[in-house]
DNA sequence: GCACACCGCTTGCAACAGCTAGCACCGCTG
DNA sequence: CAGCGGTGCTAGCTGTTGCAAGCGGTGTGC
């Protein structure tokens, strides 16, 4: 009978053997849709180039590519870094989130504004005010996605934080709803 | 007195010469700030391993990337691809949007909805983390709205909270040159 | 017909991203 | 104290990115 300490390292041996295999095969299936997203995002340029009426070396020169570069691109023989996309997308004057979703860095999310972005346009806030709420959310996100994995006590919950109801000042402006009055 | 046809050619070669000054300008520019976003975040990763408690070999087997690549990009050594920001996003559990505005993929400004309405709307978040998250928010852009009207001390600020900034130890070791310093 | 400017592309190469092999160090176990 | 498993890191390597130099083709002006 092993003794408990090898019998743990056995168990997480098994465990990482089988976190390396699937690893492995997700890694495979990721390639072959590397290049297709990669000859689709060429596509939709030299598409966007032909709207728009511009040469290939027009766009290159305003793009701040060279011109051999950026037919490579577009023919998808050559998989572009995001600064590369990013200049291509000031090149044809379209947003770089239109080419970063062709090129597969961002995913195609129906309608909503990611929090994060959103905090961090947010005007009204110093960026130190930016910077706690961001870590905050992003450590939320995490418990929540633990949570979801292997829920916990009932009881358990975020960090308690001062209390807020107090000087009239305090009251929201007229037309803006508190949390609570929400709740 | 030069002909029209060579009058035009000249303008053409003189204005592309501005263009071309200009480009190669905005371009050092440029690279001045791939290494500062290239180093932070680097020191972004760490901190959030950090706050995860998760050891950079345990990051980089649930992320997919090798280790010692994990540690070249945590010091700034390295300038990684959006793909591998995006399997360190998830091994981080943490939104690949996120490390993307860090390396400079994503501008600030590119959510537009608001952030009270995002908050409500992310499907990451529990309903209690999303209270106290909206409360907060609303504390500070009160705080800041009256620091806008009134200047408060310079050294006031929100509520204390868990560290954010750490030394700078994504300084390379002497005789380690950055790849930028090579070029 | 020639010279010129522009077109999209091929080729070779320097720089870099991302990896593997292996290092020194540390804490734990027997 | 030796052995083991973990840590973060260095060194060297391979494959890819993005460029410069140059190609052949086309249209225009003289």
């Amino acid at each position: 009978m092993p003794k408990p300490t090898e019998f743990v390292r056995e168990q997480v041996s098994s465990v990482r053997d089988t976190v390396a295999s699937a690893a492995a095969s997700a890694a495979a299936e990721a390639s072959t849709v590397s290049d297709t997203v990669t000859s689709h995002v060429g596509d939709f340029i030299r598409n966007q180039r032909s709207s728009a009426h511009v040469s290939l070396r027009e766009l290159a020169r305003s793009a701040g590519v060279s011109n051999p570069y950026l037919s490579q691109v577009e023919r998808g023989l050559r998989k572009p870094s995001a600064e590369i996309l990013s200049a291509i997308a000031r090149g044809l004057k379209i947003s770089a989130e239109t080419l970063y979703e062709q090129a597969g860095i961002l995913d195609r999310r129906s309608g909503t504004a990611g929090t994060v972005a959103a905090i961090r346009a947010d005007e009204a806030l110093s960026e130190r005010h930016k910077a706690v709420l961001l870590e905050l959310y992003e450590t939320y996100a995490r418990e929540q996605a633990r949570d979801v994995a292997a829920p916990a006590d009932v009881g358990a919950g975020p960090p308690a934080l001062p209390e807020l109801s107090t000087p009239a000042e305090s009251t929201p402006a007229p037309g803006t709803p508190s949390t609570k009055e929400l709740a």
